[in-house]
DNA sequence: CTGTTAGCGCGTTCAA
DNA sequence: TTGAACGCGCTAACAG
């Protein structure tokens, strides 16, 4: 192995000179630069990151926390994150949770070992003030998801208003009979639209029942979705329009409707929530609420980046724009009551 | 920061000590050992691994070069390496190649920057020779893609042979008129799963037209699968059987049968490659070729980790079992020739 | 503009 | 069974 020393060594020069070049930092006259470059390619030199980084005391390594891989809406932020950091020099590892507190634990205590530098969390299962402590640590940044009773860094879009929003484009097409299919898990993003959905439809002077609320897994399976739409189109009198909070469970509704022989959007109105790959496979391609993945991903990587190179004032709340994007699976109803 | 120095001082003893007892390398006296215990624990001392990976001269890290995260098929096999190298202490950085050469010699780079211990690689973009070159300085394992030749450590299916039985299935079925959709993309696989298709049809003597050979996407894309199941399905005569080389392509070709007003597999009948997901979602669920990419993931990480650990000896092949797994997609043609 | 030198925190001889 | 001491490769004072 050649280390900096040999390159001196070669180079007549010493290792600090190498190293200034190495790193530009300092001054080093053209000319013995050019025989440290030299030196640094006959002897084919690779500067050995585990002495740097022990030496500056960084891992150049940071940590993902995301609850479930397979999930594609995830995907897009993983590669927005990972374009980021790497254009920066840095890994990104990537930590399946599985939403489960003892993972999650486990890998945020890797950065007390110095194992990575920072953290970006799509979820967090722990309490608000165990969170807290990690936070009040280390470089960490919520995407996505976020812990509404803490004041940290986190980057996501407004949940409320989008629902707000899918909910009176609804309403605006004549509906008044409007279901949902949140999820039984503890997101607070489960909780905006829900909570959205149920203001929206009060403020129209719509009346709830809660026989329109459905509650799929908490991973928002397929499965899942299509059962409870079952429930829903066997409800009495039968909903006009779902409103489902993940394209996948929209996608459950939609087959469902069509296996019960009802036909989507004329019979049944589906909307989803994220716009992944899937919503415009098959027809009726779906309408649903757009999230800019990627952008997430990659603001929430700059976020982190800022609060790792030690800037004493940093953006805490990043929120980024949604879109209803209105496609096939959404219509006005055939019969108004 | 707490250091091994500030343990040692707490319970009166040498760094020595407090090292030999965290690595269990060594005796020591069950009474040190407490009072060493009692210090790391009122210290809530935690080791350094940026200097202990330096001085071990090893980073903890694999590097996993996959040509892209966004493909289901990929999803599963992460996760198992995954698995895998968590419970062993490894970090594990998914670097996305897009099959470019520069991205992939940049990741195998880090290597000698000694940023990673080992790399498993889906997809190989390099010639022969320059991969050659990183593979014999490093540990490598090629996961499902491999080089044949070379002789490196590989963990695969069988393609060649689970074309043919894909094929002779149909053929048992009673169709004639075969066709395939295949990918333009350089991959073993897709080679080998295109000589399979076109071996065992001229074994059972069975024309073969050009025409019924279309070239997908190099990523499998559903809308390039939908396209030329399209062509095929305009072709004179229609093919009754369509041989797809990944799922994402054969769900392509169900829906361009819809949407032309054949029915699946009545009309025609097709098959996919690889069972992700959504082979299941909607009607008909697709007859398909697994592949057990959870254990691809898992033997491919084993395998590295041996080879990490220097043992001199280690497999240099592991095929695993493939499955037919017949569904709704396929059935014989209704008219037989 | 360049060289000398002191550690960073840890694991590991070697001697006791 | 334990401790003293060295050095891994690098960066950064500091002196010149």
């Amino acid at each position: 192995m050649t280390t900096i020393k040999d390159v001196a060594q070669e180079a007549g020069v010493s290792v600090a000179t190498v190293s200034r070049l190495l790193n530009d930092t300092g001054v080093v006259h053209p000319e013995t630069a050019a025989r440290v470059t030299a030196a640094i390619q006959k002897l084919s030199y690779e500067p050995n990151l585990l002495a740097r980084n022990f030496r500056r005391s960084e891992s150049r390594v940071i940590l993902i926390l995301c609850p479930n891989i397979t999930n594609p809406y995830y995907v897009h932020i993983l590669a927005g994150i990972g374009d980021v950091f790497n254009e920066l020099g840095y890994s990104a590892v990537i930590f399946n949770t599985s939403d489960a507190p003892e993972r999650e634990r486990e890998a945020l205590e890797m950065l007390k070992r110095h194992r990575a530098d920072g953290v970006i969390l799509m979820a967090n299962t722990l309490s608000s003030q165990e969170f807290k402590e990690y936070a009040d640590q280390f470089p960490l940044v919520q995407c996505s998801e976020y812990d509404p009773n803490l004041q940290l860094a986190r980057v996501s879009i407004d949940n409320y208003l989008a629902t707000q929003e899918a909910i009176e484009y609804l309403v605006s097409l004549g509906h008044r009979r409007i279901a949902t299919i949140s999820s039984e898990n503890n997101y607070l993003s489960t909780h905006l639209r829900k909570q959205a959905y149920l203001d929206t439809l009060q403020r129209y002077n719509i009346s709830l029942s809660d026989e329109y609320i459905k509650h799929a897994s908490y991973d928002y399976s397929f499965k899942s979705g299509k059962m409870k739409a079952k429930e829903l189109l066997t409800t009495d009198p039968m909903p006009t329009a779902i409103f489902c909070i993940s394209d996948t469970l929209a996608l459950g509704a939609v087959i469902a409707a069509q296996e019960l022989g009802y036909r989507v959007p004329e019979d049944v109105t589906v909307i989803g929530f994220d716009d992944v790959e899937h919503t415009t496979m098959f027809h009726p391609f779906i309408t649903t609420v757009a999230q800019p993945c990627y952008e997430l991903g990659r603001h929430s990587a700059e976020l982190l980046f800022t609060q790792i190179s030690h800037a004493s004032d940093y953006t805490r709340e990043v929120v980024l724009p949604h879109q209803l994007i209105i496609r096939e699976s959404s219509a006005p109803p055939l019969i108004l009551d």
